[in-house]
DNA sequence: AATAATGTTTGTATATTTACGAACAACAAA
DNA sequence: TTTGTTGTTCGTAAATATACAAACATTATT
């Protein structure tokens, strides 16, 4: 248990952001957003299959992961993606997928 | 309990992937797969800072997703990435990443 | 002050994930 | 046949994740 972290951090990033929308109502919450101009709680509420308890907390491990943010314009939240983190998975995820890998003998 | 999925197939799919590779240990083994030519479990197991019963069940997991396979090569088991589903999970962040997103009113 | 509207938090139950050692399986070599 | 090599599977423990109802917090309205 010496060391914190056993994985470069760009790794650690990316596996962040993987886990934020390894789940299909996030997925769907952060295709919501991408094309909602306003965007408060009880919309995404209405697209999703689920309690508005567990909406909340998966918003919450979206903002968590910086994914999302959230402003409160009362009586309703406002949310909207994080612009800056986004395009940081954005790069990520593209990088990842952009490696050129083997194409020789790896033929299993 | 009517319905058995209650997201689009292709948010669902997405989701899917996005777990495989929720794991900076599964983020490092398809950085390893990308890059090298052979791909035996002894070589992964190397480079990763866990038990090999662990490294197992991570491969194992990512061969359920689709994203790897695995071939005998007694007395060793030579993994590799499958190239298919690769695909199929680029074009999928692809898209979901370059979904050009609101930039108006949502400026929580 | 009581009521309504909108979300969050709490409590709780269940399922899944992660990790490891030990046991096991398959095969080659001594 | 015994031993060694390579991985997988099993058993198990601890941590997380998922889902919901009920309670709560906040502010506006009556």
């Amino acid at each position: 248990m010496a060391q914190k972290s056993k994985y470069c951090e760009e790794t650690e990033t990316l596996a962040r952001y993987a886990k934020a929308l390894a789940h299909p109502a996030r997925i769907s919450i952060m295709q919501f957003l991408a094309k909602r101009n306003t965007c408060y709680f009880g919309d995404i509420h209405e697209e999703l299959p689920i309690a508005k308890a567990t909406v909340s907390q998966h918003l919450k491990e979206l903002k968590e992961a910086g994914l999302i943010q959230g402003e409160i314009e009362t009586p309703k939240v406002k949310y909207c993606i994080n612009k800056k983190n986004w395009k940081k998975a954005q790069a990520l995820f593209s990088d990842f997928f952009n490696k050129d890998f083997c194409d020789r003998e790896c033929s299993c």
